[in-house]
DNA sequence: CTTCAGGTGAACATTGATGTTCACTGAAAG
DNA sequence: CTTTCAGTGAACATCAATGTTCACCTGAAG
């Protein structure tokens, strides 16, 4: 009663919170694999995750601040390959292929989630800008590539390849069609090796 | 009162009954275009095309049978192009180049639509028979350019390539790199016309 | 042991869509 | 003129999701 307040530090409790929050992350981690960000609404995390709706508006105001947190849980755990693994390589042909390589082996780990990534993006705001960060990423890969190439004649066309083989849709169609990731490295390098003709 | 029914035949009714029916199908299809199927709701197809919900119901019994009748009617304005443009030239590259620009073209026209199936139709079930039909109509394409290049050395490398010309997706990254259709003719002709090499 | 506050479970009102029923109207058909 | 029926407008029950309120419990802090 008096306005003396007595001074509260949850140290002990801090701990189960936060395995709240991840139960509540990770929940939604497995939902957006499964059924797409879209379909993913509060209700059904709160139920995949063991917890009461209202738990889940207490950790965070609504469906995009949980979406935020999802993705950037997942990328902390799905890490995008990093240019160390081929920067070191001279020749321009095998750094690209080395780079390709990197990203469909990742693509080949992580093929669901960038599925309904892209098929969700459109009307998920919470989504745009990872992606947005995502594409970014490549583009400077492909700079870094392309750099390799520097005075090369036909310039014009090895670019838009190089772009064009990073794409995640890239990697999904050629795997559509059957194809194994050292096949899909061979032929996107192929579609680079042409000389100059007509 | 009596069982004697009149026989009722409506000549002029049924013109505009047709008419409202087809004002469903064209609300319908726009509202595909603008927010996608998944999203196109029975109550924003009565509201977009002016009639009432029960209207809708009357002409269709649920929303699959208006997405169906909706993809029937866009196809027939819309038609993929056909072998016949293309099927006269004797030459492999020639006849490759011919079909993946009379379908560049139709994508650069159509892109809106496709583009929003794309992304719905792993949740739109009455999307899925249409979809899997213009995908094994593009399979058809593919094997009629394919044997253009019958005993050819490196089939194992231009048969992969020829069918993911022709893909929709491939088509929409080359042009979100802003080449326009000309340039994306010819480059994804120079990824075939590679020798063997290592 | 008492107090405080984070977290829980259950309830509520609201929104928007579905699919269905009913009486009515207006125009074409007989 | 009378009958018939497509379309209207309003109503209703149902369902699933949203976001909020309330009383309670439990465990850490004092």
């Amino acid at each position: 009663m008096t306005g003396q307040k007595r001074p509260y530090r949850l140290r002990e409790r801090a701990k189960s919170q936060e395995e709240t929050r991840q139960k509540i992350v990770e929940a939604t981690m497995h939902l957006h694999e499964e059924i797409g960000p879209r379909a993913t609404t509060i209700s059904a995390i709160a139920e995949r995750s063991g917890v009461q709706r209202l738990t889940v508006y207490r950790h965070f105001p609504d469906e995009t601040a949980v979406f935020q947190a999802c993705t950037s849980h997942w990328l902390s755990l799905n890490p995008p390959p990093e240019s160390a693994e081929w920067s070191g390589l001279e020749d321009p042909r095998a750094r690209f292929e080395a780079a390709v390589a990197a990203f469909y082996a990742y693509f080949s780990r992580t093929r669901r989630m960038w599925t309904v990534s892209y098929e969700d993006v459109a009307h998920v705001p919470a989504l745009q800008g990872p992606m947005a960060e995502f594409a970014a990423y490549l583009d400077g890969v492909s700079k870094g590539l392309l750099a390799a190439f520097d005075g090369a004649a036909d310039m014009h066309h090895i670019a838009p390849t190089v772009r064009h083989a990073l794409r995640f849709q890239t990697w999904a169609n050629l795997e559509d069609q059957g194809l194994d990731d050292r096949g899909k490295v061979a032929l996107v390098s192929h579609w680079l090796c042409c000389p100059e003709r007509g």
